[in-house]
RNA sequence: GUCCCCAUAGUCUAGAGGUCAGGACGCGGCCCUUUCAAGGCUGAGACACGAGUUCGAUUCUCGUUGGGGGCACCA
């Protein structure tokens, strides 16, 4: 290890998923690595039995993966410093326990968590809040102690807090010179009474045997910072640079829990949202480049990451702003990267189109803000129309990537592309969409029925190339003959093909299905509705 | 209760003792247009409040209010 180097970790707990807050330290923690030549070391704090599990693990890794965070250190990738689960280093903390009982630093305590919990109670109802472990234990003498310990009595470790130490003191890189009151400090546990340590002294342990160097975390860990550091004293350790980042809030101000909706990386990645706008997105919540820059690439992060430029403020998280810069990322990807990302929602798509009756039906227009109204009824998507849709799309890759330019304009998440492009597959039927078919069809009547034969006569001429420019063109002629406007000429062939008056370009979405199809579908349609 | 932190538009943020308080999302309008988008132009919108320091504070200090976090044999 070379002196100097930047060494900085995130350490996620797995008691439960990766989730925004914690994204958001792993990433201001890689990045800050990365733009300083450092090392960036993942470190899994499984010391909780009762609620770690090897499934939140696995999340975790995949989501790191996911969003592109790769670690020098951890999990998979063997370092000089393993290993990198806390369960796997309890020799450390057990040692690390011998050298403060040697110093003097700590002493065995006995009281029970049940009488603990009693002390406490009666504290916040009599005299207006608890303030700690009131030391009982501490006046035991070493050998009485040692007596019980022999005895085989339960008991937890707990460190001294020094008597006529001043303040507690450190410079956090974030909020500046920071100063606690030694008074504040209890007697906290380091060591419980199964032999498994506390969170804060297993941190302690594993940053200062870790040659970490920037504890980057959140803020939610400021005041556990002054305790931290008497434990670097106690031990005789260097303190490193703290630096606390301010917590990220849902959209009422409040802490960011399930009821926000979607929390986890996990989420996220499944409504189609992109690894490379995640991690943009997430930088910008505290930290900024200039204040004018909000599109920033993460080779760029990579390169301008400061801690000198992270905000105190507490940052609410906006999905909106999210969805828009998604967008642009959507948009700046290459067809190939396009169908590589999408793949999961263009079978999903194929599937729903395979899925659908190879009929014409009219089926009520979705409304979501009334509940009460008719909703359309979920098209099932079978088995079997899922596995013809892998296949066909490990097949048709080049076709696939031809549907990009028509909806890269209009994609803010992945998932949105199923309910877009079904239609491209609905062979000879056509689920027709109830909004569009009153106000296209019926309220213009004969006129868009004539629309229709006239589109029909233009597209089924074996005349005519099948291609986009040319197709489009010759509809177009039509509208001056026939005195239509073109909307009156061309919505109802967006409608009769693609089953919605919203869809993605008309012609080019045309040219991409079969000729014998689209015709079929028209004729079809003008049988059932007019 | 106690310790600690924070405060620029609805949101993310830039900013300096004297700025037209800048950018982005969202919102409104216009343009483009066969739909929806995307794009271009444009508009509205902020320094929480009260003292003090100062020739001058949104910026520095104190207080108030509001918000957040910690105080476990959880992490």
């Amino acid at each position: 290890m070379e002196n100097n180097k930047v060494r900085v970790r995130f350490a996620p707990s797995p008691t439960g998923k990766l989730h925004i807050g914690g994204a958001r330290t792993a990433i201001f923690n890689w990045a800050f690595a990365r733009a300083n030549g450092g090392d960036f070391i993942l470190r899994i704090e499984d010391t909780d039995p009762e609620r770690s599990t090897e499934e939140n693990v696995d999340i975790i890794l995949k989501a790191m993966e996911w969003l592109g965070l790769d670690w020098d250190e951890g999990p998979g990738v063997e370092g000089p410093c393993g290993p990198y689960f806390q369960t796997g280093r309890m020799d450390t903390y057990r040692e690390a326990l011998e050298l403060l009982k040697q110093r003097d630093a700590v002493y065995p305590c006995f009281c029970t968590k049940e009488e603990l919990d009693a002390k406490r109670r009666q504290a916040e109802e009599t005299e207006g809040g608890y303030s700690g472990y009131d030391r009982t234990c501490r006046s035991l003498s070493p050998a009485e102690a040692q007596v019980r310990i022999d005895a085989g009595e339960p008991h937890v470790w707990r460190l001294k807090v020094p008597d006529g130490h001043g303040p507690i003191e450190f410079d956090d890189a974030v909020y500046g010179p920071m100063s606690f009151p030694i008074e504040a400090m209890d007697d906290m546990i380091v060591m419980r009474s199964d032999g498994t340590p506390t969170y804060n002294f297993a941190v302690v342990c594993d940053d200062s045997n870790m040659g970490i160097t920037h504890v980057i975390r959140g803020d939610d860990h400021l005041s556990n910072t002054p305790r931290q550091i008497l434990i670097y004293e106690a031990l005789g350790r260097p303190v490193p640079q703290f630096a606390h980042l301010s917590m990220i809030l849902g959209p009422d101000g409040k802490k960011l829990s399930k009821r926000h909706g979607a929390t986890s990386v996990g989420e996220y990645r499944q409504r189609g949202y992109l690894p490379d706008a995640m991690v943009n997105f997430l930088a910008l919540l505290g930290w900024s480049l200039d204040g004018e820059t909000t599109l920033i690439p993460r080779e760029q992060l990579c390169r301008e990451f400061s801690l000198e430029r992270v905000t105190k403020k507490d940052a609410i998280f906006d999905e909106t702003k999210l969805d828009w810069m998604n967008g642009v990322y959507i948009r700046e990807l290459s067809a190939a990267q396009w169908v590589e990302a999408a793949a999961p929602w263009l079978i999903e798509a194929a599937a729903l189109g395979f899925s659908a009756p190879d009929a014409v039906q009219i089926v009520p227009t979705a409304n979501p803000s009334d509940p009460s109204a008719p909703q359309p009824e979920p098209i099932q998507v079978t088995e079997d129309a899922l596995a013809r849709a892998a296949e066909y799309f490990g097949a048709h890759r080049a076709w696939f990537e031809q549907l990009y330019p028509l909806v890269s304009e209009r994609l803010v998440r992945l998932d949105e592309i199923p309910a877009k492009l079904a239609f491209l597959f609905w062979g000879t039927g056509c689920q027709l969409d109830e909004k569009s078919v009153n106000k296209v069809f019926w309220k213009e009547g004969a006129l868009a029925e004539e629309a229709l034969r006239a589109c029909f006569e233009v597209l089924g001429s074996q005349d005519n190339p099948w291609e986009a420019p040319l197709l489009e063109q010759q509809c177009r002629d039509l509208a001056e003959p026939l005195g239509m406007k073109l909307k009156n000429l061309l919505q109802p062939l967006r409608v009769a093909v693609c089953g919605n008056m919203v869809s993605p370009p008309l012609f080019e979405s045309i040219v991409l299905m079969d000729r014998s199809e689209v015709l079929a579908r028209i004729t079809n349609v003008i049988g059932k509705v007019f």
